[in-house]
Order: C-alpha cells, then sequence, then structure tokens
DNA sequence: ATGCAAGTGCAAAAGCATTATCATTTGCAA
DNA sequence: TTGCAAATGATAATGCTTTTGCACTTGCAT
C-alpha cells in the first residue's frame, strides 16, 4: 500500500495498529529502522512536524505544512537551482524546502469573525 | 556583538561562558525563551543541525549546512516563488530552504585516497 | 518432533532538550 | 542602609522520542 503523504511515527504507530492490534512501538521503531537503513524509506525531520518517514524512490519534491490542521503534503517538482549557492564557495549536494502555510482544505473552513 | 551565523543552544551557552563563566544553562535558557518571545531571536528547527537562534530583522534568506564540519552559514537571497504552490489550492504563507553539502575550508581539507 | 534464527511484546531504561523549584544574589529606589 | 522585585545558580524533574534487555513466538529447515 502506497501513501501520498509522509508519516509521522504516530501515524505510522497507528496505521500498524489498525492492522496487527496487538503490535509494540518498539517493533515498529525496529521495523522502521531496517527498512530506513535498506533504503526502502526516508526520514524526514521537519521542522514544524518533526520525524516523518516516506518511501524512497520517489521524484524530487517537497513538502507543504497545513499550520491548521498539522498536517503534511507532498508537492510536485522544485525550482531550486543548487548551483547558485556555489558562489559562497560551498559545494551544494542536496536541498529540501519546507513550505508553511493553509491547505485547501482548511482555508475552506474559515471560521467567521 | 553581532554572529553572521546561527547559533545552537550549546554554542550560545558556550559563548556565554566565555564571558560569565558562572552563568548556567538554566539563565541561558531563560533569556533566550524571552528574546524569542519579545522579537528579538528567530528559533530556527535546522533537520540536521536541531534548534538554533538567529537575530531577527535581517533580509529574507536561507541556509547552508557543511556535513564534514556540522556547521550552519547564512545564504543571502532566495529564488523560491510562494505562488507557484498556490496551485494545489494551498495558500503558502513562508518557506525555508536548508541546502547540504560541503562548505568552502572543508572542500579544501580533502583526504587523499 | 526438534532446533535454531529471526521476529515480537512488554516493560524498563536511556537520551535529549527544556522547564520548574527554590534558595540566594543583584540592582536600584526609598 | 533597608526593602523589594527581578535575575540567577544549582539541581531535580519533566516530557518525549527512541532504544534495550529478556522472555516468549513464529517460521522454517532438519
Amino acid at each position: 500500500m502506497t501513501c501520498p503523504q509522509p508519516l509521522r511515527i504516530g501515524e505510522i504507530l497507528q496505521k500498524a495498529k489498525a492492522v496487527i492490534p496487538s503490535i509494540d512501538q518498539a517493533t515498529v521503531y525496529r521495523n522502521i529502522k531496517r527498512l530506513v537503513e535498506q533504503g526502502w524509506l526516508l526520514k524526514i525531520t521537519h521542522p514544524l512536524a518533526g520525524t516523518m518517514y516516506e518511501r524512497s524512490g520517489k521524484e524530487h519534491h517537497h513538502h507543504f505544512y497545513c499550520r491548521k490542521c498539522d498536517s503534511v503534503f507532498e508537492l510536485p517538482g522544485c525550482g531550486i537551482n543548487d548551483e547558485h549557492v556555489a558562489l559562497a564557495g560551498m559545494t551544494v549536494e542536496d536541498h529540501e524546502v519546507f513550505f508553511y502555510g493553509v491547505c485547501h482544505e482548511c482555508s475552506q473552513h474559515l471560521q467567521r469573525t
């Protein structure tokens, strides 16, 4: 089963328990660790959402965080050019971009003032 | 005194102790907290370097992290256009970009193989 | 059936960054 | 000098995430 958004440990645990109610967090941690080591999962440390994981092998992309519903969405594409940083004499190997704001759904549930 | 790079708690503590050797971490935490609340400092949660702080009021910019020496540098400017994300129906309020690689200094201390 | 390696559940522990407590100290005004 | 509010030092405690030890299961080959 594939998941379009990165998941937090808590969400993974929750989903795991939905399938195997008796499963323990230690087991989940152990397996996630192995999956990361073996390259199946990528670990993401999100400034606001904390540690998350997503399947590896996806196209280069970034993430959007909704401050209202506290969830993370994948965004296709990337407009970043690593080269321009080289000006400062640094060698850029990669980068991450985090967008913050309000997601589509939340912006429809606006509160009247 | 101004500092061109964001600092980690540990570095702040270290610098503080250099000036006032008896200073305690609790005091440093308390004062950082107040400085953030009053808007003098900005808190940055860096995926690899952890929690850092920098003076507020700077021009919009991003950061480069050197994997060799484990330090963070400020990069001037920004090529990100928040608008393009709106395609997905989201309202982007702001963003952060983290670059990773090897800094100028470290790339000169390359090891022969 | 037996044995063994790998995988689990459970509970405790370890690591952290951060905060709370409280007695003591400092700066400053009366 | 006295008094008081605010700041500090030192330490313990908190909250969270992640890891470990250990006994118990499971799957699979012998």
